[in-house]
DNA sequence: CGAATGACAGATATTGAAATCTGTCATTCG
DNA sequence: CGAATGACAGATTTCAATATCTGTCATTCG
């Protein structure tokens, strides 16, 4: 057998989300996780306390892999201004791609987002510290005013809401979308430097 | 009678809120209508092609009149700064008044414009309009730095719709909701004056 | 004669009985 | 002995029969 016998979280989470794939967020059942592992749905229970924690751990885990690609990008080197437009363009290229190429999934994904309000704040936080990083390297290069590189931060989170909250997903597919985007960077750009 | 006995389309869309805002727009029915205001359901068809252009007419209504103090703060004298400051703390205070006094009304409204996006993109135009009204005028006055006030205009709206956008209602009611608004508003500013 | 009615067909919503699911736990298995 | 099982109670979902609604139109009303 691919994994010897000994049931791990892991094994569970991953089936999980295979299963939330195929039956969809209204369907998908713990038996039905249980069926595609091969074990009792009681041997699931041993793992996670409650389906919803189980959904809860799935989606952790699908929003924690989403952040890589950006905290490598924050993280690296050259003028802040161009690194901030390429950390938000991936983001938002990211979410356009999942929402446009799968919707069904990412129709799921939505559902999950939305029953783990607690997980999605932690999540955000994630993502405003990584712009908040770029905003204070700007600053020390002098690329941007010195200001509250916190709340900045923030502000320029929720100034893109548009392009990165799944509530504004039917909005990503209309051809202006990209001119939108660019168009509110430069507005952007233009407060974070500042006069 | 108040009205006579001319059954006028006025009084249909008068009476279908007053039906929408008791009964919810799940169970409003052209049944409920019709005898709310004491006719046959039929005589309802006579003014409406279908339930869906009477809701649609509904929510139209409800749209322009909350267009109409916008429309005038932005053809008020003064500062471009101040005045857009203004408009915009307008709208966001008015979304959030009715959102937290009437969560299930304001549920019925979210049900109807989810309905109609033609209608909304129609009002959302009239909002971007009324920004670029300011903008231009703050460009006159020196206020603000020359750009293409259209483009410029749609960025302030799109920036801001976590402030605007029922999409985001749920976070209203956060005690931080005003300051990540006068946060974002500086942040807006600071772009809108530029060097 | 134009406005309103109400009976009607097809579409949609409601309801309650039957099936399935969640979460627990005494028991079995290795 | 710890991990897995499967029977179980109560909660939730499904499904099909029933009721209601939407939209039309021949007829009535004023």
């Amino acid at each position: 057998m691919a994994t010897d016998n000994a049931l791990t979280a892991e094994q569970i989470l991953s089936t999980a989300e295979d299963v939330l794939r195929r039956f969809g967020p209204a369907k998908a059942t713990v038996v039905d996780i249980a069926r595609a592992l091969g074990v009792s749905h009681g041997s699931v229970y041993r793992h996670f306390p409650s389906k919803a924690a189980l959904r809860e751990a799935v989606t952790q885990r699908w929003l924690d892999r989403a952040h890589d690609e950006l905290a490598a990008i924050a993280a690296e080197p050259g003028p802040a201004a161009e690194r901030m437009h390429r950390w938000l363009a991936t983001l938002f290229a990211a979410k356009r791609q999942k929402a446009l190429e799968d919707p069904e999934l990412f129709a799921t994904y939505m559902v999950l987002v939305g029953e783990v309000s607690g997980t999605v704040e932690e999540h955000v936080d994630t993502l405003v510290a990584q712009i908040r990083e770029i905003v204070e390297d700007g600053v020390r290069r002098g690329e941007f005013r010195d200001t509250a590189a916190g709340p900045v931060a923030r502000s320029v989170f929720l100034a893109t809401a548009h392009f990165h909250d799944p509530a504004h997903a039917a909005e990503w597919s209309r051809p202006a979308a990209q001119d939108d985007f660019e168009a509110l960077w430069s507005l952007l750009l233009e407060g974070l430097r500042g006069r």
